[in-house]
DNA sequence: GTCTATATACAGATAGAC
DNA sequence: GTCTATCTGTATATAGAC
């Protein structure tokens, strides 16, 4: 992978830009393809069908997760503040890919699903060593569905009810002091 | 409203169904006319368009919240735990049509975002005086979310990560030791 | 009230020129 | 590698018979 073919990854990013913040029902090829800035045969040559766009974004989430996963457990502010922090972020590459996962999670894709509930699964392990329980765990996750959930809700530029700056600082407060062990 | 007409409801009612186990993509028209036992022109005399049947389900859902505000508000074991109880269960028709919401609003509907982003207010609202400040309000809000995100996600039979009986119990507590006043 | 038949639009995908 | 042109399937919606 000495030069990666620009092309494929500036479809992969519009691609995901149209899930983002216009729906599932929205990234059709053809707007992937003008968006792009290339025709619908163009993007053709480079992902062979729906599915295999599909794939490419999924692909990208694993790579991502990859690094994540190492930086939850390394980080100085603790493996839970960090992620949690994270979970909220805008415009991270991560958070991005994630949210457009789940776009197509929802359109029906069994394999966006899967995916998911992976990623979920991936990052439980990297947590489990940092909370008191299995109640705890389960504590964590959830807030930060809840956090995600609410970031993909809200389409483009609605302000939404997820908390930040000094409001998320007092929520992490919060669940650390229910959960760490 | 002496005599609701019942086809009205089947046809709400197979829309609903088929948005929960097959999302949103699969929940046309023809698919929802067929499993309500009505040709395509019959469903069209009801819902004359594919938004008027969207504004039949979130019609339904703004009812339903009435009556689930009120329950919240009177629960003998308290909002907090009533609230998160209920935001797992499955099969109440409560939580059927929001997840069939949320289906609709993930597959781009500004109507059904809006709708759930006005419940979640409501809620809020409903459950301010029972915790002790802001930051407890948003964590059980969160963790509602993280549930409810974790039930639409799952598509039909899939088990999910979403706890219940003893680990629902035991969660319920967590929160609670963490937000009551 | 419910049906069939059909119009219209657009999605994903193929073929082949350049 | 990227384009245009086109095929096929399917979704929403209309028209009008029963």
């Amino acid at each position: 992978m000495s030069r990666p073919p620009h092309a494929r990854e500036s479809v992969l990013d519009a691609f995901e830009a149209i899930l983002i913040s216009d729906g599932e029902r929205s990234a059709t090829m053809d707007a992937t393809a003008r968006a792009a800035g290339v025709s619908k045969g163009g993007l053709l040559y480079h992902f062979g069908s729906k599915d295999a766009l599909e794939a490419g974004v999924l692909e990208r989430l694993g790579a991502l997760v990859d690094l994540d996963i190492e930086k939850i457990t390394t980080a100085e502010e603790g493996a839970v503040s960090y992620f949690l922090r994270s979970s909220v972020m805008q415009n991270d590459p991560l958070d991005r890919v994630i949210i457009a996962t789940s776009r197509l999670a929802q359109g029906g894709s069994a394999a966006a699903s899967a995916a998911l509930r992976e990623i979920r699964v991936r990052w439980e392990d990297a947590l489990r060593p940092h909370v008191k329980d299995a109640t705890a765990l389960d504590l964590v996750m959830l807030v930060s569905d809840g956090l995600y959930f609410n970031n993909a809700l809200q389409g483009g530029s609605i302000p939404g009810p997820v908390p930040s700056g000094a409001e998320l600082d007092a929520l992490i407060v919060m669940v650390e002091s229910a959960t760490l062990r």
